[in-house]
DNA sequence: GATAATACCTAACCTCATTAGGCTTTACAC
DNA sequence: GTGTAAAGCCTAATGAGGTTAGGTATTATC
């Protein structure tokens, strides 16, 4: 893909799926791609190091659950995490206005 | 700082910076900084590489002049940097419409 | 019986930004 | 007048994190 601007984005973007209820690792690759426009795709290699991430911070809780015979291990946020996702949403707003900013003599964005 | 977002955003802020006219790297570093509202700051160590890689790759062209004894290196854009420009905004654009998108069921942003 | 889809995982690699320096000249303070 | 900060340029080692490329097991499909 060779994007910019996508560190901290998996993260920002699981964080945020996730206010609207639980859901697992393979689930949220698939969402992601669905929101990403057919641009923003992060396979699993990139998704679960980052679930094994937050879950280790204490940004993600976790229980199992088998269904149709394949383990599923379902995430939901915690308190902290709902902290981090309004950090990480702030932090993106601080990108677009500085991006703005610095054009704005010139160019519209 | 420890940003998110950030990777691309250098390259991002000094073509845009510089569609007002050229520019020397110092002098990028603290526009950069002064349209990071104290949130984003680019070092030296950061954006001197950046500049390199951009002229190397034909996106900026360059000329020297000497300003009180000291050497100042000013960079302009070249066509293909502004078609890189123009690349990257939409970069951000598909990030804040994912954003936007896999959210939206649940929270404003 | 083979292939794709579901569902989890890890490891090596690569691309930057960060940190931490170094060099030179001018300006200001003590 | 000597020291320190600011103006300018630069590079190298580090580290965080996404990419690529795998591996494993079960179920569904042709």
């Amino acid at each position: 893909m060779n994007h910019s601007f996508t560190n901290g984005l998996p993260e920002l973007l699981i964080l945020r799926r996730l206010t609207a209820g639980e859901m697992y690792g393979y689930q949220l690759v698939s969402e992601i791609a669905k929101a990403g426009e057919g641009r923003i795709k992060f396979s699993e290699g990139c998704i679960y190091p980052v679930l094994h991430r937050l879950e280790a911070k204490g940004l993600l809780a976790t229980r199992e659950e088998e269904a149709a015979g394949r383990l599923r291990r379902y995430y939901r946020l915690s308190p902290a995490g709902k902290k981090r996702l309004a950090q990480l949403v702030e932090e993106l707003q601080v990108v677009n206005r500085s991006v703005a900013a610095i054009g704005d003599q010139a160019y519209a964005l």
